[in-house]
DNA sequence: CTCGTGACGGTAT
DNA sequence: TATACCGCCACGA
């Protein structure tokens, strides 16, 4: 977890805005909140909250059109599921377009 | 306080 | 395209 709240909270703002069908990376989601360079804050805020939460977790992935996750984990096929449900495609090697599928967020 | 460890990312080779 | 490194930084042992 981490201490800061107002970062959190940022975060959580910020994926919350990204639709269905798209998906937006770590480092973009830090930039967008006003930390450049701080990607990995991010991956630790999402591993902090809980379950429940209705946070868009599974819109977030690395900067490579990943999902950063062990290709055979849990995490990995319902993150994949999902996304292929909102109608993003993944490649023979698993990634994914980012020139179509990315989220061009703003502040 | 030091160190290893990441849901990361940019550069170099 | 694939590794390898290094910068970054909150956390916990």
């Amino acid at each position: 977890m981490i201490s800061n709240i107002q970062t959190l909270q940022k975060f959580y703002t910020i994926i919350y805005k990204i639709p269905a069908g798209k998906v937006a990376t770590y480092g973009q989601i830090a930039a967008i909140a006003g930390y450049p360079r701080k990607a990995r804050l991010v991956g630790y805020a999402l591993k902090g909250m809980g379950e429940r939460s209705t946070v868009p977790w599974y819109r977030v992935i690395n900067a490579q059109g990943k999902i950063s996750f062990p290709e055979h984990s849990e995490h990995y096929s319902i993150q994949k599921t999902i996304l292929e449900s909102e109608g993003i495609v993944f490649s023979k090697s698993g990634k994914i377009d980012l020139r179509k599928f990315q989220w061009e967020g703003r502040k």
